[in-house]
DNA sequence: ATAGGCACCTGGTGGC
DNA sequence: TGCCACCAGGTGCCTA
C-alpha cells in the first residue's frame, strides 16, 4: 500500500507529534502484526525519547535515547493517526480506539499516535540503533531512490542481463528501494516503457532515462502528500492528493492523456501485480 | 543465483 | 438484502 512518497507523508506528519518528545504511555492491544512484536516492547518504549525520526524506503525508523531504534512498515492496509494536543498546535481530540487500532503511544507532549492496520501486513520491531545495517528487513535493500548512490550508470549496470520485465526489475527493493506498483507504472509511462519488456533488452539510454523521471515522479506525489486510494490519509487525517495526476495506474479503459494519442489504457497482470500501461506510448 | 507463485489478512465493490 | 468472486499501495518464503 503506502510506497515511498505515502511513508514520507507519514513520517512528516509523525514529527511534530513525536520528535523531541518522550513516549509516556504505551498500549499494545495485540500479540504482533506480520510478525509478533519484539519481547518487552512496551517496556522498551515506555519512557524513551524520541531523539529523530527517519525514512529508509518504505519503513519509518525512530531513534531513541535508550540507544534503541524502532521500525515501522505499514504494509498494504497501516496507518498512523495523530490526536491530542502536542505543542498546544492541534485541536483534535483523542480518538476512541477504534477497531485494528493496534499500538498507542502517549506522548509527554499531549499527542497520541496510534498504529491501525486492518490486514495486518505491517510490521513493527525494535533494535539497537547501531544493529540498523544487520536487520533482517533492511540488510538487503538496494539505493534509495531519491539518493546520490541512485544514478544512471548504477542502473543500468543493475539492470544489465537480467530477465525478468522492468516492471518486476524496478518493484525488486534489492535494486532500488522505496517503488511500488503505482510509482512503477507512472514512471514507466513516462519513460515510454512497456512494462513486460525484458530489463537487460533495453537501451542504457533509455534505461538512463528512467532515473529522473522515477525521482521526479517520486517528489511530485511528495509534494502532494502522497496518494489517496481508498482510505490513506496523512497522520493528521488530511488526505494526499497526487491520485489525481495518476497518468496509467487505474485508468484501464480511460483515454491516454498523451496529445494526440488515442489509445485506452491497458492492464495485464505481471507476477500477480496488475500494470497499467499505454499501448501506444509504451513499447 | 534467480524467476515465479503462494501466503499472510481484512474490507470494499460490483454482479447476480 | 445476501452471497460470492475479485481486487487492493507489500514482501518473505518456498519451489523449480
Amino acid at each position: 500500500m503506502p510506497e515511498l512518497p505515502e511513508v514520507e507523508t507519514v513520517r512528516r506528519g509523525m514529527e511534530p507529534a513525536m520528535t523531541g518528545a518522550r513516549i509516556e504511555r504505551v498500549q499494545v492491544r495485540r500479540d504482533g502484526l506480520r510478525w509478533p512484536f519484539p519481547p518487552g516492547m512496551a517496556d522498551r518504549l515506555t519512557g524513551a525519547r524520541v531523539e529523530r525520526l527517519r525514512r529508509r524506503s518504505k519503513y519509518i525508523l525512530g531513534d531513541l535515547d535508550t540507544g534503541e531504534t524502532f521500525l515501522l512498515h505499514l504494509g498494504m492496509s497501516g496507518r498512523i493517526l495523530i490526536s491530542g494536543d502536542p505543542l498546544g498546535q492541534f485541536v483534535h481530540h483523542h480518538r476512541a480506539a477504534e477497531t485494528h487500532d493496534h499500538v498507542v503511544l502517549d506522548m509527554d507532549n499531549g499527542a497520541r499516535v496510534t498504529l491501525n492496520d486492518p490486514r495486518r501486513f505491517g510490521a513493527l520491531d525494535l533494535m539497537p540503533t547501531t544493529d540498523e545495517a544487520q536487520h533482517m528487513l533492511l540488510k538487503r535493500l538496494g539505493p534509495e531512490p531519491l539518493g546520490n548512490r541512485f544514478d544512471e550508470a548504477y542502473l543500468v549496470a543493475a539492470l544489465r542481463g537480467k530477465n525478468t520485465p522492468i516492471k518486476s526489475a524496478l518493484l525488486d527493493q534489492r535494486i532500488v528501494a522505496g517503488l511500488g506498483n503505482i510509482y512503477v507504472c507512472e514512471a514507466l509511462f513516462r519513460g515510454g516503457i512497456h512494462p513486460a519488456r525484458k530489463a537487460g533488452r533495453i537501451s542504457a539510454r533509455r534505461i538512463a532515462t528512467l532515473v529522473p523521471i522515477i525521482r521526479a515522479v517520486l517528489n511530485e506525489a511528495i509534494l502532494a502528500g502522497g496518494s489517496s486510494l481508498r482510505d490513506f490519509r496523512q497522520a493528521d487525517g488530511e488526505l494526499g492528493y497526487f491520485q489525481h495526476s495518476f497518468l496509467v495506474y487505474g485508468r484501464e479503459g480511460g483515454a491516454c492523456r498523451t496529445p494526440d494519442c488515442n489509445r485506452v489504457i491497458t492492464r495485464i497482470v505481471q507476477s500477480g501485480r496488475s500494470s497499467f500501461y499505454c499501448p501506444g506510448c509504451q513499447r
